[in-house]
DNA sequence: CATGAATGAGCGTTCATTCAT
DNA sequence: TATGAATGAACGCTCATTCAT
């Protein structure tokens, strides 16, 4: 007799990956504010919201997973490319250029984040939004690059915290602009934020 | 004999007034899709909801007021302090402080300003969004100078939309900051913001 | 010096009369249910629904108000074409051709009283409608008509309240009629039913 | 093994039914205006108006719905009483019969279907109301008769839209003749419009 | 005679969620 | 695992009317 371990089922699995692609679709075409079960379920085929109440305990965990999917799938796909990179020039050279190339590839999943940072007020929360949480991580990811560019001499002396949250400003806001121009040439977007912040960083020559 | 031209009255306009204030409080406290009528009469001490609905033709037509109101203050504010300067890297150099000490002091405003932008679509305009049509303003005002600065010779060779984009990004992610810092040192970030962006810009010694 | 007799002005009979008039046009053109206060005021260009609660009671005055307005005019009307006529067949002729040329001359006031008396359930009258009490005057002059003929030997013998409602119905079904074919033979109508019930009513020859 | 056809469930036919005739009833005691959810949920003894927008996609569907109901239940009996006739006199007198007979017996069904066409104007069908489409099919109808008849020779020559209108008004009239005459003897006021209509429309003797 | 301001009640509709299988 | 049925609360909005001048 074989002890099935405990834990979510595969078509449970399923349904749960099936919702969350339907929410963020819908977060990316009609904001957080339209973003309702009933439209959810139609976009996902399901026959009514009460599977989307089965799955999830409610709108805010349906949000915070949507939120923790993306984050997971960036996080893997960010340590792929920067592993093997030491100095902190080529570190921040590859977060930038990685950054642009995921971003591109995945609007619809930032624009939902962005629509869940902005507006999903968690009252259990203090009404606070993810955004103070989630986005520290980011900044503070960059920020350590920042640093260990300083230590090393490669980077001059500026605040690390205002570079970083700079750097990750200009990253976050590609699907807005890619929103108003679709023909956007990334590459080139990417190598213009390499030059940009490379200019603004690196030491002055002696 | 005075012809007294027809418009709104005294009474009116300070009602207005009152009303557009407590919906940029609410935006900024509570979000978007918190923002409701009974919420916005709450903080404004109106006897019920029928009060805003008697001075706004609806939701849109408050919330297109708070944004042209926001705007108008902050234009006229930037309009006196970029008055009179000339060259490219003075002109950016204000605009980068002026622009850091109007949101310092403007904080809520900013953050109705980015609630509206990211959840008001107006179904009669197509599903979009301000932001589309309002931030390209500011985008297109900073590509001017940048602009200007290269034709001028002070600034590099760079892709000016890009750039621009850039800039004004790290501007309007201070309301974000504050909110994370509130003890940041604003001086500071905008000095900081002008060096990082003198550096990224200004043509090289010849 | 003299004495000015009490009752109302000039002008406060002007503006019931303008309001009246607008009230007629608008549910002749949106029906009963989208004649608000507001829209009356807008048609009749006025400046708030303060002027007409001010003029009149209520809705409830204003709707009576209409209805005698109109039922007045067109009983001047009948009375000034029946006159001088005596036998039976001559009066429910001329009944018909008159009434049939007043309805096509006032549509839009034909229009108001149905939607007035279909809709306009006065609250303190029990609920009943105004359609009962006054539809009943028309059948009952129509009545008369036929009783006067029977007792002449014009007529042959049918129930003259069936007969009236049925005359009345036939009258008062024109302006729907018109709304679905504009472009009818008015005379050629008139002179149909005035064959029809000739043929209906007259006392079989011997 | 048996497929089972998609479709409403037997609970939900109930609800709807349920709900549909307690929309007829307050449509026929209070009018259109008065007929709003909260007035029909209290009438069907359901717990908020909440069940009604569950089963119905809005006031719109509840009423065509309405419409359908009454006019398939009108259909069948008028069917099944005019088979099997064939000339075109005995038709008249048995539609004009049956439809009385259907008329007295489902007057509020007739005062719903009054109330529903001259006061709900469908804003997405250019503000049309019910009436032009739906009645002009019963005249259709009753016309249809009338030309057999002429062109059997057994009517005389006269407009047919014309006595169409008038013999469907004189049978639409019936409802209100019951409000204010509750005692009217049917089959008496049957007979009298088959007669009324006999002499109208019949061709002379030669 | 007129009017701007204000109001409570009610409208149809939509929300996320729970109940009962 | 899935689903139809039901629900109370809240939404933006419109109603006729009253207040105060």
């Amino acid at each position: 007799m074989q002890v099935t371990p405990e834990g979510p089922t595969f078509t449970a699995t399923a349904r749960r990956a099936q919702i969350v692609a339907a929410t963020i679709d819908t977060l990316a075409e009609l904001g957080y504010g339209q973003t309702t079960f009933a439209r959810i379920a139609e976009r996902a085929g399901l026959s009514s919201t009460r599977l989307i109440s089965y799955h999830f305990a409610g709108k805010a965990e349906l949000m915070s997973t949507v939120v923790s999917e993306i984050y997971g799938t960036m996080g893997r796909f960010m340590g792929e490319r920067m592993a093997g990179r030491a100095d902190a020039r080529s570190l921040l050279r590859v977060y930038i250029t990685a950054l642009v190339e995921f971003i591109a590839g995945h609007q619809p999943q930032m624009q939902a984040l962005m629509s869940i940072f902005l507006n999903h007020h968690d009252p259990d929360d203090g009404g606070r939004s993810y955004d103070a949480g989630d986005d520290r991580d980011a900044i503070g990811h960059v920020e350590a690059i920042l640093r260990q560019g300083q230590a090393d001499g490669e980077f001059r002396d500026f605040d690390t915290f205002v570079m970083a949250a700079t750097i990750q400003r200009s990253l976050d806001g590609l699907p807005f602009l890619l929103q108003t121009r679709p023909g956007l040439d990334l590459d080139r977007y990417a190598r213009e934020l390499v030059t940009t912040f490379d200019l603004a960083t690196r030491a002055p020559a002696r």
